[in-house]
Formats: C-alpha cells, sequence, structure tokens
RNA sequence: UGCCCUGUAGUGUAAUUGGUUAACACGUCUGACUCUGAAUCAGAAGACUCUAGGUUCGAGUCCUAGCAGGGCAACCA
C-alpha cells in the first residue's frame, strides 16, 4: 500500500554509512568480489556478489572482481572465464580489468621482506606434521618452533633461497612470529609462504613459493584501495591477523575493513564445492550446468533469470545468524518475475482425446490467443482449433469429485481461447474399462471473442489440436534432495543417500505448433502447469523443455478435500 | 576445558537506537474472482523476543550469570 515505505539497512550498510559520516578513507566505498577460481559460482555466490557489487552501487562506490589464486594446485582458467560470465550474467559490472592475487606476488614477496627484517617473520623447516603439533590445541598454549629465533639475516637468506628453488615443497615454510599462546590459533606464527613447485595458471614458472590466504588477501586489498572487504563468517577469526598484516606494511590512516556475514544455505540443497565437485565427478548430475545444480550456470539453464535472482539476495537480506532459507521463497522470487515476462502457451502433459462430435471433420479454424495478459506487448498469436483436441487427463472426472468444476460428463467448460463444450460421454475400453476418450458437442456461438461468447462457466481447460501438435520432450525437474537437511542421514549413510530418485523425469507431451519454433533460453508458461525454458540442446527435430519451476495448483487440495 | 560469533512466529529479515498494540516477506489456512482453480484481491492463524536475575517510570534493545547453536587446531580459500 504504502510506497514511500522505508527499508531498514542491513547491519553492513550502517557499518559503510558510519563510516561515511566519520569521513573514513575520504569517504571512498570500494569493495571487491574475490572468488578463487577452483570450481563454478553457487547461488551462495550470487549473494555474495550481490551484496558486494550492491553496496557499491548504493554508496557510489566501485567494486572490484579479484581472483583470489594463490594456490595453483586447485585453479584453472575455465573457472576464471566461468566467473566472469556468470557475474556479468548477474547484471554487475566491475571496476576496470579485473585483478588478480597473482599480480602482486612481486609485492608480497617485498613485503614479507620487510617482515623478516623487522623480525616479524621466520623461516622455519620444521615438517608440517611437526608444526601442527606444535600450534597446540585451542585450550591449551603451543609451543615455539626451534626456528624461531634465527637471525634475520639467516632468514632473509633461507628466504630467498626458497624463492630460487633452492628447496624441495613441503620442506620450509615462511611464518609470521606472533604469538605461540595466542588464545587464537591463527594468530599462533600462522604460515605465510609455502613452497609449490607448480605452473600456476597465469605467472607459470617463474613463481615456487606462493602466498597463503592470510598474507595475500588484505594486502590485496590495501593496493586496490578497498575500503569494506565483505566476506562469510568463517574468516571472522581471521580478522585479528588481517587487520595484523596490514598494520606490518600499511602506512597512512588508510586501512581495509574485514566485514564478515553469514552465508546463504538452502533447504534440500548442498552448497560446498567439495560437494558439488562430487555430483559432478560421479555422475550424480550431468555437468555443472544440470538443471538441478545450484550452480548460477544450471539455474540459469534451468530458466532462472538474473532479476529473480538479484530479487532474491535482496529479500533473504544480510544478518551474521546461521540461516537456512527455504526453497519456496526462491521459487517465489522466481515465478514474480517469470509472470511478467514468459509467454502463455498451451501444452498438455498426460494427453486425454476429446472427440467434438458436432464439430465438422477436416476443418481447422486459427484461434486468436494472447501471449502474455500482462503484457500487451507481448502480441497475439494464432493456434489451430480441430474436431480432435488433446486435453489433460487430470481435467476430465467422469465421476467428479467436489468441487470439481472441470469437464465431467454432462458439464460445461471452456476450451481457452476456443469453444464452451459440453462433454456428452466416455469411451472405456471394454476389457479394462479404462478411458479411451471422451466425447462433447460444441455451442458454435461460444467462439472466443465472438459476440456472446461471454456466457460464464465454471472452468477453462487447456488444450491442443491432436493433429497439428508437436511432441516435446519435458524435462520435470524436482529438488536434488529428498530431505530438508540434507545431511541429516541414517547411521553409516552419507549425504548423497538422500539424493531424491525423483529429480528428473522426462517426458513428451502434446505442444501448440508454435512451440516448434522456440528459441534456446525462452521462458514460457505453460498453462497451469508451470514455468518451462527451451533447452540450450534443443532442435527443431527434437525440442527440449526445462521445467524452471512449478505453478501452485489449488486442485490437489481441491482433491485432497473431497 | 580456551577464544570468537549468534539466539525475535514454520523460514528469513525488521523494530524510529531505551518508549506504548513486536512489523514485513515467504510459507500455511479461509474466502472472492474466472477465457489458466495460475496470477490478482480480501482475510485468518501463528512469537512467553533462549532462560534466570538485575538496572529503569519503561527492556527485543543495557548489565550479570547460565543455556543452546555455529566457527577456530590446512604448507586450502
Amino acid at each position: 500500500m504504502d510506497n514511500t515505505e522505508i527499508k531498514s539497512l542491513n547491519f553492513i550498510e550502517e557499518i559503510v554509512e558510519e563510516d561515511l559520516r566519520a569521513g573514513k578513507n575520504n569517504s571512498r566505498v570500494h569493495t571487491r568480489f574475490p572468488p578463487e577460481p577452483n570450481g563454478y559460482l553457487h547461488i551462495g555466490h550470487a549473494k555474495a556478489i550481490c551484496l558486494s557489487f550492491g553496496i557499491a552501487q548504493k554508496y557510489n562506490g566501485k567494486c572490484n572482481l579479484r581472483f583470489d589464486d594463490t594456490n595453483p594446485v586447485t585453479e584453472d582458467v575455465e573457472y576464471v572465464d566461468s566467473i566472469r560470465e556468470d557475474i556479468q550474467w548477474l547484471g554487475f559490472n566491475w571496476e576496470g580489468e579485473a585483478h588478480y592475487a597473482s599480480d602482486y606476488f612481486d609485492r608480497l614477496y617485498e613485503w614479507a621482506i620487510v617482515l623478516i627484517r623487522k623480525g616479524k617473520a621466520y623461516v622455519d623447516e620444521t615438517s608440517a606434521e611437526d608444526i601442527s603439533s606444535e600450534r597446540g590445541i585451542p585450550t591449551q598454549p603451543g609451543k615455539e618452533s626451534a626456528c624461531r629465533n634465527q637471525s634475520v639475516e639467516e632468514n632473509l637468506d633461507l628466504f630467498e633461497r626458497m624463492k630460487n628453488g633452492e628447496f624441495a615443497d613441503g620442506t620450509r615454510v615462511l611464518r609470521a612470529k606472533i604469538d605461540m599462546s595466542s588464545p587464537n590459533m591463527h594468530m599462533r606464527d600462522p604460515v605465510l609462504y609455502r613452497i609449490k613447485h607448480c605452473d600456476h595458471h597465469r605467472t607459470g614458472n617463474k613463481w615456487c613459493i606462493y602466498p597463503m590466504y592470510d598474507w595475500a588477501h588484505g594486502q590485496s586489498d590495501y593496493i586496490e584501495g578497498i575500503t569494506h572487504s565483505l566476506c562469510t563468517l568463517e574468516f571472522e577469526v581471521h580478522r585479528p591477523l588481517y587487520d595484523w598484516c596490514l598494520d606490518q606494511i600499511a602506512e597512512g590512516d588508510y586501512r581495509p575493513r574485514q566485514i564478515e556475514f553469514a552465508r546463504l544455505n538452502l533447504n534440500y540443497t548442498v552448497m560446498s564445492k567439495r560437494r558439488l565437485l562430487q555430483l559432478v565427478n560421479e555422475d550424480l548430475v550431468n555437468g555443472w550446468d544440470d538443471p538441478r545444480m545450484p550452480t548460477i550456470c544450471g539455474l540459469r539453464r534451468r530458466g532462472y533469470t538474473p532479476e529473480a535472482l538479484r530479487n532474491f539476495a535482496e529479500t533473504v537480506g544480510i544478518a551474521k545468524r546461521e540461516n537456512v532459507i527455504e526453497l519456496t521463497l526462491l521459487e517465489h522470487c522466481l515465478r514474480d518475475d517469470l509472470n511478467k515476462i514468459a509467454r502463455r502457451v498451451m501444452v498438455v502433459s498426460n494427453p486425454l482425446k476429446v472427440v467434438i462430435e458436432n464439430y465438422p471433420e477436416g476443418k481447422t479454424e486459427m484461434m486468436d490467443a494472447e501471449n502474455n495478459p500482462e503484457d500487451e506487448s507481448a502480441g497475439m498469436r494464432e493456434m489451430p482449433f480441430s474436431r480432435e483436441v488433446f486435453i489433460e487427463a487430470d481435467d476430465f472426472m467422469e465421476e467428479p469429485a467436489k468441487k470439481f468444476f472441470r469437464l465431467s460428463p454432462g458439464n460445461e467448460v471452456r476450451l481457452k481461447n476456443g469453444y464452451i463444450v459440453m462433454c456428452t460421454g466416455v469411451d472405456k475400453d471394454p476389457v479394462t474399462g479404462s478411458i479411451l476418450q471422451v466425447r462433447c458437442t460444441y455451442d458454435p456461438l461460444t467462439r472466443s471473442g465472438l459476440e456472446g461468447s461471454n456466457r460464464k462457466v465454471k472452468a477453462t481447460i487447456h488444450w491442443v489440436s491432436a493433429q497439428h501438435a508437436v511432441d516435446v520432450e519435458v524435462r520435470l525437474y524436482d529438488r536434488l534432495f529428498s530431505k530438508d537437511d540434507p545431511d541429516e542421514v541414517e547411521e553409516g549413510l552419507d549425504w548423497k543417500s538422500n539424493l531424491n530418485p525423483d529429480s528428473l523425469k522426462i517426458i513428451t507431451a502434446k505442444a501448440e505448433p508454435s512451440l516448434a519454433s522456440a528459441k534456446a533460453g525462452e521462458k514460457y508458461q505453460f498453462q497451469r502447469t508451470g514455468y518451462f525454458c527451451v533447452d540450450k540442446d534443443s532442435t527443431a527435430s527434437r525440442l527440449v523443455y526445462n521445467r524452471t519451476v512449478t505453478l501452485k495448483d489449488n486442485w490437489a487440495k481441491i482433491a485432497s478435500r473431497t
């Protein structure tokens, strides 16, 4: 009702506004989205993207794209490309060229030397296992490394030799010298550099030592002039280290600020890259862009729109508490958008033949149909009507249930965009008793659009002319997991035991002829059944439609009420 | 037995920063409408604001102590 309603700020916007008021960082707002290119983006990333880019937009700031490519063994250009594509598809443009943490390897190295010179970092030759055990446990302090008090000169020399490739992988690391008894495990002399004789997808073989996240991230933010560095909650305990690293190298007042928020969780969905990769590798789905996947490319193929996803991100909000969003909210955001843009078409998924006995044999009439009643600019189309049509088997009941208003013997319904017909009889298989076809008569005065066609009937059903119908392959997708929480598993089973065996059903449906020329990516609403999208693999000889989302169906309620 | 974070209808997010009947969206349930039983519209139910104390004229909001959930011990990010 009230359009003047003011949207409340989320807590990050509050922080940004406070910083702005206080004139911090010359009142600039500069965020960044920093994916590691080791997998495809999913809807959780979409939330993060909308947040970081959204804050920049709202406060006339900038948002960078930065690939956090500090671990060459897991990263690949394939992912870099998909990430760029997905962000743009979502409707966001990053500031300038994309950045890479690897662009800063030289500077990071120099800064590491500064750190060593200050006596705040040392080269440790302790094995990984020993470092781990010396670190202690959260409830007990750790033990200082034997290398901790080496001279600066020694550390400088060793670090250079690390860089020069004199040491094998895993034999040395550079560690910050902070506090081995800190209650925060990340402050117990964290590793800053490790040796990996491994080609990097951008720097090739230039480096054999690579910085760790903690040494690279804040420094990269600093280099790029980031003011608000938004990340998920699991980095909360890293924040003191983030700040510590910056304090070692930063000059002046400018400091990027790390702010954490809760990541998105969806019920019936797994979100971790590890698990999504498993689904792909074990052929439990058909690739990263399988329409059942929560990846952005999967959602795109499924028929989701950027608008729906952005609106969803806005609706779920930002907070610090753990959350599990209901899939129904995502679906609502999607229907909301699709309802405005999807063309209404007739597709009969479970056909039942209707013979209109008083309609001339061999005659065809072209009926006018609105493409979208909510959008005049979508125009009209014609669809053929003839003596035999298919209707949805569900739309006929020989013995109608209570409040069933559709076709039943003696009852009239409107064939949408066509005529009002009355059921006069049913032909059944004499042996099995199953319904073969339904007989009707039509009222010629009730043709859609005609004078005197305004007679009210209790129901309207969709149909398609039997002789003109085209067959389409319809892929009915359902949730990938059968349990609300995929992690809730029986003893001895793993999360994959919760995969929904009915997450994909393929049927052949009878569609109106106009669907034969649909193009990949186009969105349709099949009357009364759901929203569909033309699959990328669809061809003229094999028409493939993905079900994007179902329509609400009150029929189910009515049936259960009887 | 450490440190950090978080507890508001089924779900998520709010609450003019200490102010009165705790709001909005999704979901659920009713009903209206009918050339899609969709959409739309109208309405309803649903919250001892984790608990117990305290401060205050007044607490979802501040304090104390509990409890519950999550995170932290990768040479991952």
